[in-house]
DNA sequence: AGCAAGTATATTGTGCACAACTTAAACTCC
DNA sequence: GGAGTTTAAGTTGTGCACAATATACTTGCT
């Protein structure tokens, strides 16, 4: 028989992506507590791990770009939650640190993975 | 020792989102031959198998809403892609319909999960 | 020193996603 | 058959993603 390979029923990456949405989706009511949204809420995440990072190492990390990241830092900055200080060696670098709210914000976060755990009803936390 | 879920790295989720982003971005050169975006795309397919929907069934199938919809359909109607038509019995329904060139269109696009498929050094391209 | 090439970030413009809300048409149940 | 409810689609506003481009700083080369 003749296969249809335009049909959406046969595509992975569909499904990828309709899972990614779905998941911004569930962790949007939790994030809202923490005035974050997802995006927001995982450049914190990185930022509580190593402290301070310029746009390139977070883009790295978070494999995003400048046009995604100046935006989201400029908002992370309004909410005080990160400090955008030019580099003293190379001018060109913005070091991007947490704010003492910033750093404080992880407390409350804590208890998110294992919140998203039970809405989605999953045995383990450790890996949301 | 005390877990920190609180890491990028344990993150299956992050990871979801990144693989999505990615496959979008591979998608894109691709698409950009037929003039759609990955999401255009997706309707299109969805409208080549089912030839005539409303907005409330194609989000049904792609998992979005008319807040989505509604302009990504009015780009395709700009496109000369699709048609939206009133229905008769209720005219709160839109009807979604290929136009001749959105039909047409088809033939230009069989080829895309094949070429994707080779760009991930896939084996099979069923799935993309 | 001076300038070409490279690099880090920022800007602009387009197109999703989605929440919240609006509008208008269709049902429902006296 | 008219008021109240429900439903389908559209609108508005915010925040990603990303391509393309711009700006400004640094580095390498002669």
């Amino acid at each position: 028989m003749p296969q249809d390979y335009l049909k959406l029923d046969n595509q992975v990456c569909f499904s990828l992506y309709s899972a990614s949405n779905a998941i911004t989706r569930m962790y949007r009511p939790l994030l809202n507590r923490l005035d974050l949204t997802y995006l927001q809420y995982m450049v914190m995440m990185v930022l509580w791990e190593h402290k301070t990072l310029n746009v390139k190492e977070l883009g790295e990390y978070l494999r995003l770009d400048s046009g995604t990241l100046t935006p989201l830092l400029k908002r992370l900055e309004a909410k005080q939650l990160v400090l955008r200080k030019r580099s003293d060696i190379d001018e060109r670098v913005r070091q991007i640190s947490l704010t003492g709210s910033g750093e404080a914000l992880k407390q409350t976060a804590k208890t998110i993975p294992q919140e998203l755990a039970c809405s989605l009803s999953l045995p383990r936390a450790d890996v949301l």
